[in-house]
DNA sequence: AATACCCACAACCGCATCTTT
DNA sequence: CAAAGATGCGGTTGTGGGTAT
């Protein structure tokens, strides 16, 4: 199998298993466009990077998902949604695509069933203060070298409760950062910055409903590979 | 034994974002 | 500042193995 430009296609063969991981091991992770001429694979940078990333890396599980583990991505994917990235950086040994397969062949379905049967139950009123299942979707933030990548609580969309007294009053917090150890990134409302201890403490309450699991969303320092 | 179906997961693709020039 | 290239994430598809009929 072969794509219009030639590249190889489909499963990988134990021999180019070999050719890459022969190529990380010398030259290290990243310089993916590289990585094809250097290890001598006809495979295009994108399928090389996932092999390593998704299967090759000596630092990937194998066995199969624990209790606990089933138990944090169904609670991660209550805050976070489909960000299978950062909930698979909360599991060690697990990759984006092991959390989101196993997500789709065993949780889904559970998940939506009983989605189905609360749904029957509710048909109550609105809750006041804030919709517990609304996604926060933290997006990747790359900082300056020196300080590494790290995920923030905010983006686009973002409703944030403070206090409010009616469902409309929630701070929606422009696509910015929540660091408040950097003096440009202050999270806002509308153009009116909000202190940071507004904001954390809308966390804090946030997470004391939440059990706490908020605060994973802070600083979740991304992975190195 | 043959076939159909289902499940698990590896791999690909599209696109948004980031970085470099 | 814009364009081009590189990177990474999430959605989706393809495929092989196991099970049921």
């Amino acid at each position: 199998m072969e794509n219009t430009k030639g590249r190889k296609k489909g499963a990988w063969i134990y021999e180019e298993d070999k050719l890459l991981k022969a190529c990380i091991n010398k030259y290290g992770e990243g310089k993916w466009h590289l990585v094809p001429q250097r290890a001598g694979l006809n495979r295009c940078r994108k399928s090389c990077r996932l092999r390593w990333l998704n299967y090759l890396s000596p630092n990937i599980k194998r066995e199969s998902f624990a209790e606990d583990e089933i138990d944090m991505i169904l609670r991660l994917h209550k805050l976070l949604g489909n960000r299978w990235f950062l909930i698979a950086g909360r599991l060690p040994g697990r990759t984006s695509n092991d959390v989101k397969n196993y997500w789709h062949t065993h949780l889904l379905k559970k998940v939506v069933s009983k989605k189905e049967e609360k749904k029957d139950e509710e048909e109550k009123p609105k809750e006041k203060t804030m919709k517990m299942h609304e996604v926060i979707k933290p997006r990747p933030l790359t900082l300056s070298s020196n300080f590494g990548k790290h995920y923030f609580v905010k983006q686009q969309n973002c409703n944030v409760p403070i206090d409010c007294d009616d469902d409309t009053e929630t701070a929606r917090v422009p696509n910015q950062i929540a660091n408040c150890a950097s003096s440009n990134s202050q999270p806002s409302l509308g153009s009116i910055p909000i202190p940071c201890e507004m904001w954390s403490d809308s966390l804090w309450n946030l997470g004391e409903e939440l059990g706490n699991e908020i605060w994973l969303m802070f600083f979740i320092t991304r992975r190195e590979f």
